[in-house]
DNA sequence: AATGAATGAGTCTTCATTCAT
DNA sequence: TATGAATGAAGACTCATTCAT
C-alpha cells in the first residue's frame, strides 16, 4: 500500500459527470459488499476519484447510500408510469404490478436487499425522500385497488391497507428465498399465484353483477376472457 | 498476563446462572443498540462480568446474538404447541397465527427487527439452527392449512407457501409501521381484516353459489370459467 | 463452549504420574503449536486435568516448557553417556557426536526449534538449568577434542571454543533447512561432509612430518613459521 | 467515526520522510522490545503518527518487521557491494566476509536476533524478498568459495554448502553468546580464530607438495608469506 | 475543483493466572 | 488434592471524515 503509484495531474470533470462516476461506483460497491462492508476509500477508487472529492459531492457515505437508492426508485416509477396506463382491467394491472415488482427483485436482487436491510430500519427513514418515493410506489397498488372499487371491479371495502402490506409483504419474503439463494425465481408463476389467491379476498363476489357495468352476462363473458387469457398465458409458460 | 492485584473476590455463579445472566444482559443490549453499536464490552458490564467471562461462555459475539435469539423462537414455539392444539376451526385457528405473530411483534419489537434485519440476511442462515426454528414456526401456518384442506374447509388448491409468504411478508410489513415508530399496532383489527382478506383467496367457495344461482346461462358460464381456472393450474403443474 | 458436558468426579492420581502426564501433553502441544501459540489450557486439557490443578504442578508456562526441554536434554545426554565411551578415536567419536546430533534434529525437530527460538533468547538463559545442561551437551564435544590433543591426533592449538560454534552452528543452519521444509535431512552424507571439513582444520598434520622431516633448512624454515605463529597470538592478546 | 474535534491541525510530511519515519520509530522498538513484545501504539507515537496513519503506510506490524529487516540487509549487501571487490586472495576474501559479518552482529545486535528469532521460523520465511535477501547474502561466499576453487587456491571438492552452514552457523552461535549478553565479542580474533581452522579444511593441501606444484621448500616458503600475512592482519588490528 | 495525508476513537477477542470451594 | 469460574489487561486493526495545500 506504501508502494502505490504516485497520482497524476487532477482530472477536470463537468460536475454531473463526476457525481454519476461516483453514484455508479457507489451502487456497485454497495451491491457487492452491503452498506456496512463497503468502504468509501474503494468507491472512490471505482470513480477515480479521491475520497476527499467524493466528499464534496456527498456528505456522508449514508448521503451517498440514500442517492443511489433514490436513483433506483425513480427509474422503476418512471417504467411504472410508461406501462401501467396502457394496461386495461383491475386484475391485469394488479397482475402487472406483481410481476413487475418480482423482475425487479430478480434483477436488481443486491439494490432490493439494500432497502430491505439498511434503509427501511433507520431512524429518519419516515422522513426521508426515499420514504416518499416508497410511498409513491406502494401507491400505484392503492390507486388500482381505489380504481378497482370505482369500476365496481372490487369489494367495497377492500382493507387497502392490508392489501399492501400482503402483497408488499408477500412478495418480500418469496424474494428472500431468491437473495439468500436457494432456487430460481419464476416470476410469471409467482404472480399468478399470488394474485389468484388475492384476487379471492378483494374481488367483487361474482353474484352481485347486477349493479356492476352492463348486463350480468357482460360481466361474466368479461370474467371469461381473463380466464381465456390466463390459460394462453399459461400455456406460453409451458413452452 | 493479569499480574495486577484482583480488585475484589471474583463471584462465582453456577454456570447456568451466569449462562442466563449473560443472556439477558445481552438480549437487552441487543435490543437497545441493534448488533453492530452493541458492544460486547458493555453486555459483559450489565451481565456483572469482565469480558474475558463472557467468551468463556460464548465463543462470539454472533454467537450470542444466535443463542438470543434461538430462546426466543424457541419460547414461541412452546407457546403455539401450548395454546394452538385447544383451537378448533380452520379460521379460528389461523386467526389465532395472525394475532399471535402480530402480539410478538407489538411486544418484541426488537427482537423481531433483530430476526429482520441482522440474521436473515447472513450467508451461513440457510444452514443455521435460526432457520430451521424458522421453518418450523411457519410450519406450523402449513399444518393448520393441510388440515383445512383435509377438513374440506379450504380450496383443494391453496398454495401454501404464497400463503406463507403473503401471511408472514404482510405482517411483517405491517408490522415495520409499528418498528419504525408511527401508530400503534391495533392486532386484534389487523389480524381480523387480513384474515377476512385472505380467507376469501383460500376459503371452499360454499357461501357462492346460494345466492348465485342465476340463470342456466350464467351457470354455464361459470362452470366454464372454473374449468379454464382448473385447466390453467393444471398445465402449470404439468411443467 | 457453553454446551461442554459437566465434569466427573476429580480422578487422584499419584503425584509423579499426574506431572508426566502434564509434561507429556506439554511437550505435544509445545510442538504442534510453538510456544507462544500453544495455550495453558489446551495442555491442561490434553493432561485430562483442569488448569488449576495443572498451576499446583508448575508454576508457569515458562516453566513448564523449561522442564519438558530439561527432560528431552537428560535423555539425550543419558544416550550419550552411553555410547560415546564405546567408540574408540578421535574421528570416530567426532562423527558419532555429529552424527547423533544430526538425529536428534531430525527426529525432534519441533522440540530443537524450542530450544532455538524460545529458549535461548530468554533474558535468564545463561542462568538457567537449560544452559547448563546445554554446557554439558556442547562440553562432550569439548572432552573429545581435549582427549584428541592429549592423544596427539589433533593439533595443539585447537581452538576449541571456534570449533563448538562451527560445530554446533553449522548443524543448527544444516538443520534449518530441514526445519522450514525444505529437503530431507541425508544425516549421514551431512555427517561425513561436516567431519572431512574439520578435520582438515583440527587434525595434526601427521602425514607431514613423517615425511617433511626433510634437511636442516626445511627444519628452520618451519620453526620459523611456529615463531610467527607465536608472535601474532602474541600480538593479538597484547591488545 | 470520529466525532470528536481535531485536537490540532496534522502535520502533513512528503510520503517518503513519513515512510523513513515510521521505519525508524519501528526498527528501534522492535530492537528494544522484540516483535512480540513491541506494540504498534508505540512504534507509531515515537513516529509522531497514529496508527490509522501508520496503516496507511504498512499493512500490519508483520509487514512493517520485514520492512525493516529488508532494509537492513539491502544496506548490508551495499557494503559488500563496496569492499569485497577490492579485496584480493580467497583468505582475505574469506576474511572479510567473516569479519564484516561478526561486526554487523557486534552492531546490530538486536536486528540480527529479529532474523534469528522471528523471521526464519516463519511459515512464509522461504518464499519471503527476506528470504532472497538473505540467499543473496550467503551467495556471496559462496562466490568467493567458487572463485577459489577456480583459482586453485582451494580444493576442488569442497563442499560449499557445508562450509556456509558452518559459517554462518558457526558465526551465528558465536554471536548468541554476545547477544546474551555475556563476554565483548572481539571480532578480530574470533575472525582469525575461525578463519584458520576453516582453512585447513579447504585449502589445497600444501603439504602435497611432492605432488603439488614444486619443492617441499616452495610449500613452506608459501607457508610462511601467509603466517607474514596474518602478523601483518594482526598489527594493523592492533593501531 | 481536486488532492490525499492524517485522524483517533472504537472493537472484538485472547489467555496466563488466581483462589474460593 | 482437584476444581473451574472468573479475571482484566492488552493488542492489532478499521474507517468515515476533515482540511491544508
Amino acid at each position: 500500500m506504501s508502494r502505490a503509484a504516485r497520482a497524476r495531474a487532477p482530472v477536470r470533470l463537468p460536475r454531473e459527470r463526476r457525481e454519476r462516476d461516483i453514484l455508479t461506483a457507489a451502487r456497485a460497491v454497495f451491491c457487492e459488499r452491503g452498506y456496512a462492508d463497503a468502504g468509501v476509500a474503494e468507491i472512490a477508487a471505482r470513480a477515480r476519484v479521491v475520497e476527499g472529492t467524493l466528499y464534496k459531492y456527498f456528505e456522508s457515505k449514508r448521503v451517498l447510500l440514500e442517492r443511489v437508492l433514490e436513483g433506483w426508485y425513480e427509474s422503476l416509477l418512471a417504467d411504472y408510469a410508461e406501462h401501467l396506463p396502457g394496461i386495461r382491467g383491475t386484475r391485469a394491472r394488479l397482475r402487472y404490478i406483481l410481476w413487475r415488482h418480482l423482475r425487479t427483485v430478480r434483477d436488481d436482487t443486491p439494490l432490493a436487499r439494500l432497502v430491505f436491510l439498511e434503509v427501511r430500519a433507520h431512524d429518519d427513514y419516515p422522513t426521508s425522500p426515499l420514504h416518499a418515493l416508497n410511498r409513491r410506489y406502494t401507491g400505484l397498488l392503492g390507486g388500482v385497488l381505489a380504481e378497482g372499487v370505482a369500476a365496481g371491479e372490487l369489494r367495497a371495502d377492500v382493507p387497502a391497507r392490508v392489501v399492501r402490506d400482503m402483497v408488499y409483504g408477500g412478495l418480500e419474503h418469496l424474494s428472500w428465498r431468491h437473495l439468500t439463494g436457494r432456487g430460481r425465481l419464476d416470476i410469471d408463476r409467482e404472480a399468478d399465484d399470488m394474485l389468484r389467491l388475492l384476487w379471492g379476498g378483494i374481488a367483487r363476489p361474482e353474484a352481485a353483477p347486477p349493479q356492476a357495468a352492463g348486463t350480468p352476462l357482460e360481466a361474466q363473458l368479461r370474467r371469461l376472457e381473463q380466464a381465456a387469457d390466463r390459460l394462453e398465458a399459461a400455456s406460453r409458460d409451458a413452452r
